[in-house]
RNA sequence: GGGCGCUUAGCUCAGCCUGGACAGAGUGUCUGGCUUCGGACCAGAUUGUCGCGGGUUCAAAUCCUGCAGCGCCCA
């Protein structure tokens, strides 16, 4: 209703700016949707006065009357109640009954679809989410990606789009060669059975460490050379097997190969389990191996090889170049401009005399030992998504440290020859925990586990000891309920792209913005519809019976459309987020200062009204993977 | 050495992309409110060189530019 109210009003300036006598186009900048609170300002305002008024060497007071007075006599938009003009700014102000009867009605007739619909150019989305590597344990980085890629990928749904979620496991890369190798060597099957992760882990750190061994040796220079010699002898050994049995895996080598989907089998049930806990499902699990094993791979280092678009080194391997000025725009088909000819790089290689000095940067694909790296694998994927799926884009949900490569990765795609797909890194920032809010064993990874044991643990003592209406029984699923919107709000309140202060402590406590603070508000809601006798419709209620405070309410149940939409402009779930700590505050607010049953006036109105507020919370926080709560 | 990003109240963060009317929340601190639909709440008070300098503009937290600090990536 907003969303249509805003067109026709922007129509309708532009019309009384001509009418008025100024020569100056308007577009839809030019107006501005306000708070609902101020009186004054109104709910939409214009301050296209002062750009005229600065090029006619006039008054902006004069010029906002004349648009505002010609606005008037050309006839409002329905719904827009009274222009006004307050400091030179041409100010709307919706009609509430208008806004009332619309907002209530489209609730209830859309009911769990109210905001959803259907896209004008609907897109058929694949997204990367998640991804986690095979053989770890899952991480706050995955916390983080995970629950944003849900509710972003649940919000592109709902506005019309076909969404696919791959799970892209980093199940692929000599590191398996490595865990093999370690595994054959150091293993144990018993421990394995008993947590096969930490297992692997253990594994996984201990041929990591023998670099940093290395160091802490050099570091002695007291010393001799030969124990020195020794230890780097040790080290090269352990990496020569590794990649060796990476070979072998490449080359399907049955006992290597049936290891490797053990490592992955296990891993893969682990994360189910918390994937389940955290209510996040995907669409496909393919994981970087599938390009390998299919053939993929190999297909594009030959196209790219064959095209010229790739240059072998020296060394044998291979990459395709990528000069400074082909990032702009390179993830938007329309305006990517790229060069994939070789000539540029050839003349660069010879002047430089080497790869690392030349001036662009080299996008490999094949590391000299033959083997494929990442942005093969992510080509791969690229031409997979465009042949198997035909996608119209390409997300990847990946931590901003990886902005450098991906921006490579596009170029390199329109290189290829791929230009049908948009691509676009979703990117965020990353997590860090307050000093002290939780072990992190002598500074080892903070894994899912911990955080949602201890977010479940704090939730169950705030609702062992302020809950109400919760049977003994129920406590612990109420508990977990509650922990997972602390969790997921942690997580997606703030805008994806900042690095976050996961403070479990202030998430759990349930003050203030949190998850259940929105979860109360909503249980609030419920409370009060419980001990109505019925509800009625919204078509059958006067309008015009509300006051200032049920408007206020009213205004932001109609903004939900709005804040979707955003949510696609900006690839973020963060601003639903916060509309609906928003709608909480208002929602609060409003029943504190108004009596719903049983009110002097307005009684029927006002849980209209309440029902509709539990809807948009239903739906919103639907979207974010956060459920709703009878009792709390 | 090169590139990208961040810097707004004591703390955690919106607002910046698309310039506009006194810069907003939460938290903290202080005050008030339960015989009334659930006090995990509400009402009020308090808190700012919008990192620093320069520029563009009728108008800059917002756009451009230089610098500083921090983070990340590449080498």
């Amino acid at each position: 209703m907003l969303r249509s109210i805003e067109r026709a009003l922007i129509d309708g300036l532009a019309g009384a700016v001509t009418e008025a006598g100024h020569d100056r186009t308007v577009d839809p900048s030019a107006l501005e949707l306000e708070d609902f609170d101020d009186d004054e300002k109104g709910e939409f305002s214009s301050a296209i006065s002062f750009a005229i008024a600065a090029d006619e060497g006039s008054n902006p007071m004069s010029v906002a009357s004349s648009i505002a007075d010609a606005h008037e006599a050309a006839g409002l938009p329905e719904g827009i109640g009274a222009v006004t003009v307050e400091n030179g700014h041409i100010n709307y102000h919706l009609d509430v009954e208008t806004m009332a009867r619309r907002t209530l009605s489209a609730i209830g007739d859309e009911a769990a679809s109210y905001g959803a619909r259907e896209h004008a150019a609907p897109e058929t989305i694949i997204a990367d989410v998640s991804s986690p590597n095979i053989a770890k344990p899952l991480h706050v980085g995955h916390l983080r990606n995970t629950i944003l890629s849900d509710a972003l990928m649940n919000v592109l749904e709902a506005l019309g789009h076909d969404v696919a979620r791959d799970n892209h496991l980093g199940d692929w890369g000599v590191q398996f060669g490595n865990l093999l190798h370690e595994y054959v060597e150091f293993g144990d099957e018993d421990a394995f059975e008993e947590d096969p992760i930490a297992h692997l882990l253990d594994l996984y750190q201990q041929f990591e460490q023998r670099d940093s061994m290395l160091e802490d040796v050099e570091a002695f220079e007291a010393l001799t050379g030969s124990f020195e010699e020794a230890v780097a002898a040790e080290r090269d050994h352990h990496t020569a097997a590794g990649k060796e049995w990476f070979a072998r895996l490449e080359d399907g080598d049955e006992a290597a190969v049936e290891r490797w989907e053990r490592f992955r089998e296990a891993s893969i049930e682990r994360f189910e389990a918390v994937y389940e806990e955290l209510g996040v499902d995907f669409d496909l699990w393919i994981g970087e191996s599938f390009y390998a094993r299919e053939g993929w791979n190999d297909r594009i280092v030959d196209r790219a090889l064959e095209e010229g678009v790739a240059m072998r080194a020296a060394d044998g391997s291979a990459f395709i170049p990528i000069y400074p000025d082909e990032y702009e725009d390179a993830g938007d088909p329309e305006r990517v401009d790229v060069d994939p000819s070789l000539a540029r790089a050839r003349e660069a290689l010879d002047a430089a005399g080497n790869v690392e000095d030349a001036d662009f940067d080299p996008f490999y694909i094949v590391k000299s030992d033959g083997s494929t790296v990442y942005g093969t694998r992510d080509l791969a994927t690229i031409a997979y998504r465009i042949e198997e799926f035909d996608a119209d884009r390409s997300v990847y949900v990946v931590a901003s440290e990886q902005d450098h490569y991906f921006s490579q990765l596009f170029v390199a795609a329109r290189k290829m020859g791929f230009t049908d797909l948009r691509l676009q890194h979703v990117n965020y920032g990353m997590i860090s925990l307050p000093e002290g809010s939780m072990s992190t064993r002598g500074g080892q990874i903070v894994t899912v586990r911990e955080v949602l044991d201890a977010a479940r643990d704090r939730a169950r003592d705030i609702v062992e000891e302020k809950g109400r209406g919760v049977d003994d029984d129920e406590v612990a699923v109420i508990a977990r309920k509650i922990a997972l919107a602390t969790v997921k709000y942690g997580m997606v309140a703030s805008n994806r792209g900042k690095d976050i202060t996961f403070d479990i402590d202030e998430a759990v406590s349930l003050d203030g913005d949190t998850g259940p603070y929105v979860q109360y508000a909503t249980t609030r809601a419920y409370s009060i519809l419980d001990d109505a006798e019925s509800v009625p419709e919204a078509d059958a209620i006067d309008p015009g019976a509300f006051n200032d405070t049920d408007h206020r309410l009213i205004y932001h149940l109609g903004r939900y459309p709005l804040v979707l939409n955003l949510c696609e402009e900006r690839y973020d779930a963060a601003p639903l987020a916060r509309y609906l700590l928003d709608l909480a505050h208002v929602f609060n607010s409003f029943y504190h200062k108004n009596r719903v049953l049983d009110a002097e006036s307005a009684a029927g109105e006002r849980l209209a009204l309440t029902a509709a507020t539990a809807q948009v919370f239903e739906n919103g926080l639907g979207l974010l993977g956060v459920d709703t709560l009878a009792e709390m």
